[in-house]
DNA sequence: GTTTAAGCGAGACGGTACGTCAAGTCTTAAA
DNA sequence: TTTAAGACTTGACGTACCGTCTCGCTTAAAC
């Protein structure tokens, strides 16, 4: 989707919050990010891509890591939601899946490692990435696994955060570090953490 | 150690490079970024705490994430060098302890996660990053356990690299998000991953 | 009038340029001009004296030398306007008088000074000297000149251009040099070369 | 003659001063100001393009105008000297014709305008100029008026500074702001203020 | 002869100012 | 009331020179 940079003037609302400049404002920051890197996504260049005053993003957002959050929590459902009815291995196995290939390949995992990244500069970040993203997402994970081990689909090796942390960390360091990661890597720690009877 | 700031002038070396001038720099690198975090280690900051020139800094180092790098490669060797003789499978899992120590209660152990960070940020830095420390020590851990495979006292279940990412990344992630890092988290990972004969 | 320094803050005016911010700075560069001369006007020390960002000084001149024209041309204007209707021999004598003063006594004097001296050592400043200062003056000059001749008041030796060069140059040339410029010296040039009848 | 630059190195003189370094540092300091203006000359650049030590300069120089003054010495005698023994009117209209074509075509006579200027700057480039340079000159021309005066060859209408002043006082004020001098201008002041019996 | 002393190229050092960029705050005027 | 526009202060960026300093070398004069 193009930015709305250099098009026909949005129509003005007036009165109400302008939509189109939100999702300007998401789109913009998302294509600079993927464009250019998280050191040039600055409010500054988001307002000029997106053809939106500056004040406008800091009267809804109150720090460009809220609008990546915004534009991480839409990408994440649509591209790999967490199976809230099926809980068979393989869509579990499948999940994981998902996981890697948005952190790896979809350009909008580089969202979510803008965020893990910036969480360690920043505890505010840590804390809006927490509440917004990982926590709920988290919790749906949890389920997810419990409702697998009681019908025997898996069985974890350590207690379920430990074991989520266990297969998501390792993609996740290898992603944050620039080195590749590994096709079968999310399914070998699969197998020997959850795969049942093993 | 104490900044060099405040104190009397340092004897200067007239043509050849300033040593106290360059441990200075390492540790006011060191000092704001455990202190006031990483967004505020600029260079600026760091001349003006120790007592230094900005063009100094500029002229031994391209950046502030080299000036991290420094610091960082000699404290890791300081506080937990990879075993290069003993392999037990005590030695090997206490270097695991070591480093996750490192990571999550070490000042020091800061400096790695904020230049992981800024790997993800910078392509830049992850090469610096990998080079001069990620791949040396990584060397070095595959020796370790090498060596331990043949005197039987590990068994890993998976290739070499993805056991030390499966025990590393979990760690790394969740430090880097603000998490904590449960005290047995590392053993339950070694249990599961190298421990002999299980 | 004193710097705006260490008074109390502006009221900001938003979107339009601040008007009190422009006389804060065309102040300051006059005061430290003739407080401590050319070499210590600097960009910043103005912008520290007249409690202004340097980004609002580089925002609105190009260099601290259209800052100086800036005061420089409302200056002359206040201290010894080209007179536009009468042409005596004593209006004339008295504008040249007038230069003189200005150039040796007065203190905005100062600023014509360094903008010649600098012309010298940077085309783009004399281009600018020339076209916002000189030349318009000159033009004046000129028909001052003129209106005399017609009227039998002056009766110039040398073509107009060197006639007003004549007497301008030496006063301006001692000026630079720091000698002093004796009083009777634009009245012995005067009577020399535009005295009618002589 | 080529700057000392990128040759074979100098052999050195050991315990005396070195003359090949000595004149390296005024070419280049005559080259640079000559090439790039006053403002690019700067002390590091003249040790760069003379092939010689900042200290060496430090060491024999107080400041980049004594340099300027060496060679503005050594060239003025060289271009257009005071006549010391013939004061006929010819060689009285030929020693202000030949300053005049010094400041405005000789490239030698951009040092004296730069140090006009930077007098205008600096107090002590004043005291400097005038001690080293102007008033010894002005002592010799004041004799070659007079000896012109007794010989019946000129008749200055103004006392003799200001006669001097008066013919060299236009054509470095044009000379400083970039204006054209016109060939005629000289004689034109001289035929007016020292031509005899006019 | 050997020592001493100075000149030299080289270059590190603590500073100051440069001109640019983005941050976040504020006000106006139009819709 | 929301918006685009844009002026404002603040502060860091990386660079260029400043003037001081010390190093290691070379050479001429003093001993």
């Amino acid at each position: 989707m193009p930015a709305a940079n250099s098009q026909p003037p949005r129509v003005r609302s007036g009165n109400q919050r302008d939509e189109a400049a939100r999702l300007a404002v998401l789109h913009a920051a998302d294509d600079l990010l993927v464009e250019h890197g998280f050191a040039r996504l600055t409010i500054e260049a988001i307002a000029r891509r997106a053809g939106v005053a500056k004040q406008t993003i800091y009267r809804w957002w109150p720090s460009k890591v809220e609008i990546l959050l915004d534009t991480l929590i839409e990408d994440s459902e649509k591209r790999f939601p967490v199976p809230v009815e099926k809980s068979t291995e393989d869509s579990i196995r499948g999940y994981f899946r998902g996981f890697a290939r948005f952190v790896t390949r979809d350009p909008a995992g580089k969202v979510l490692l803008a965020l893990i990244a910036e969480a360690q500069h920043n505890p505010e970040t840590a804390r809006s990435l927490h509440s917004r993203y990982l926590d709920p997402r988290r919790e749906l994970e949890r389920d997810l696994l419990t409702r697998g081990i009681e019908a025997g689909e898996v069985s974890p090796r350590l207690d379920l955060d430990a074991t989520i942390d266990a297969v998501v960390g390792p993609v996740v360091y290898r992603a944050l570090t620039g080195a590749s990661v590994p096709r079968g890597l999310v399914d070998a720690l699969f197998d020997e953490l959850l795969k049942p009877g093993a």
